[in-house]
DNA sequence: CTGTTAGCGCGTTCAA
DNA sequence: TTGAACGCGCTAACAG
């Protein structure tokens, strides 16, 4: 049995509440007592109970985070990184993580929020990967519950968020490509129910006009964001009569598809066919050539998202509700700029 | 404020411990009250407190799980998808999963288990990669805390373990070099204080030996499991007066980097030189070329290493408590079998 | 300075 | 069939 608070004041003579207040540092006890009760807590290995004192104090001092992934597998860098960041700025403030995997929109997704939320588990969550349509932020909006999403919304709702502007992001890459000479773009899209696609697609769009590209929906096509998927499309993409010189691809993983794909049907990748990315996982930067791509700071947002649901949570002020990080161009090899 | 057992008794009429039955579905309570007691759970929103009930039944149906990782940032795809497998399994049994990040055998490490454990924040912990002298162990072993490790340990302890037969798994993917003709054979290794490492390396030198081959220790280099790490290895080996004619390669991140490494000095991988690894994450059959590698099924692992944990809480049986796999050799391209 | 009382929300006696 | 009393382990308010 695990030793609790009774049991060091049955040893030393005492009460509960006077062995509580000894341990808790009050000022009020004398010192003789406060030294025997010490002395007793750390002969008997005394530790409190996690439990006791979230319930007595009604917080639980965690936070929630529900990973989407498609399908039950997954093994996304992006995601163990934004993990990581979460959980050690987490750390730092003595909360603890409290982790599920669900398919987006499930049922088993909305069955975690209920159990994370109603169930008082966590005193507040992270969302990640928002949707145009998103019944999670509906959820903890209407409970008023404390949240904080990586990931707008369609309508600015005005929850707090943290976001990277994807758009131009997009924009800044595809124009990139056009300056290197390219004029039949195509893109490969993540599912467009997320948000941040409909935002990177925007940017896509946005550079061609700018350049007086013609828009051609023949050269954009959808994956669901895995190497897989990107593989399966760049085949579609360069199966077509008049095939594109350059793809880019909305994030990093579904780039390195596009990259094997372009291997196999025998293409030198940064000359035969310009290919980029989105995320600059670290994988990026090793890959067979290096991927251009737009990085965002994955760990780091992780981090910071974290320190603003730890506001939230404690009532502070949040510094900034709605922030929006520009990312950056890192121009590598496989876009060809190199070869240029 | 949340909903609790005495507001739904207070709007029914009745007294706490009713409504507590009721919703418990025992079979004592008058047909009339267990309607009205539902009915207005319902209305209300009813949700039990996790807290309360954990409290109450002296356990949390949460598991610990300690990530060891390298630095803090880390992004191995081979934890993404343990951590589904371990997840999706413990949400099939109802259980929580408390997640962590924590440099291995640092000072936080053991905090974090101390906050777990002695906290009673879980009911069991998770330990993965163990190491050949482990505080973790030790640790949990003392304390008699549920746990099982994905991992042995150096002295053939009597705790639960599954663990992956990674001498063999050197032993076959070496002799598959062998059978290949090659002769200098180099070995990127992980630390050694880590219990896998001295499996893999034991097969590495098994395969030499059993084929008559000397063991070089220029031949050997360690590395920290990364991409980086590994391509530092290969410029090392590959720079060697008399280089090797293939390298192999403790697990599939450092695989990567070696063949990074390898192209970068003009070597055509599977032709010049052969590379294999050892996991076969999903990237392994996506590298380029397609990497020859040693299969462990490592989300089944997670699911399976759950459920004996799971067991363990519960006092169930367990029908394996040591639990050797034996890996599969995945020959692809990166090794030239195909060339030959 | 210290103990008593009370309660966090729930489940489990034991009587009625 | 129902309720009162009690305890899980801890902290807070109030006396003394």
């Amino acid at each position: 049995m695990a030793v609790t608070l009774k049991d060091i004041a049955q040893r030393v003579g005492v009460s509960v509440t006077t062995v509580s207040r000894a341990l808790g540092g009050y000022e009020d006890v004398a010192e003789a007592t406060r030294e025997k009760v010490l002395h007793a807590a750390e002969e008997l290995g005394y530790y409190p109970s996690a439990t006791a004192r979230q319930l007595q104090k009604r917080r639980t001092d965690t936070i929630g985070f529900v990973i989407p992934t498609f399908g039950p597998r997954f093994s996304d860098p992006y995601f163990s990184e934004l993990l990581a960041g979460i959980g050690n700025e987490a750390a730092r403030h003595n909360f603890d993580l409290l982790v599920s995997t669900r398919s987006p929109d499930s049922p088993e997704e909305e069955e975690a929020y209920h159990r994370l939320v109603d169930g008082r588990r966590v005193d507040g969550v992270l969302v990640v990967r928002t949707r145009i349509e998103d019944s999670r932020l509906a959820y903890l909006t209407q409970r008023n519950f404390p949240f904080v999403a990586f990931g707008r919304s369609q309508a600015n709702e005005d929850f707090p968020y943290l976001d990277v502007d994807g758009q131009k992001g997009l924009r800044d890459v595809v124009q990139h490509l056009i300056d290197l000479g390219h004029e039949r773009i195509a893109y490969v899209s993540a599912p467009l129910n997320l948000t941040f696609a409909t935002h990177r697609l925007a940017g896509y769009k946005q550079a061609l006009e700018e350049s007086g590209l013609a828009y051609d929906e023949n050269l954009v096509v959808v994956g669901y964001l895995t190497e897989e998927d990107g593989y399966q499309a760049a085949h579609r993409l360069l199966s077509l009569p008049n095939p594109p010189t350059a793809i880019a691809v909305a994030n990093d993983l579904m780039a390195l598809g596009v990259m094997r794909a372009a291997h196999e049907r025998g293409l030198n990748v940064g000359h035969d066919v310009a290919i980029t990315g989105f995320d600059d996982i670290p994988l990026a930067a090793h890959a067979h050539p290096p991927l251009t791509t737009v990085c965002q700071p994955i760990y780091d947002i992780g981090q910071r998202v974290c320190r603003m649901l730890i506001q939230v949570i404690k009532g502070e002020p949040v510094a900034e509700r709605h922030i929006l990080l520009a990312p950056t161009l890192v121009i590598r090899e496989s876009s060809g700029a190199t070869h240029q």
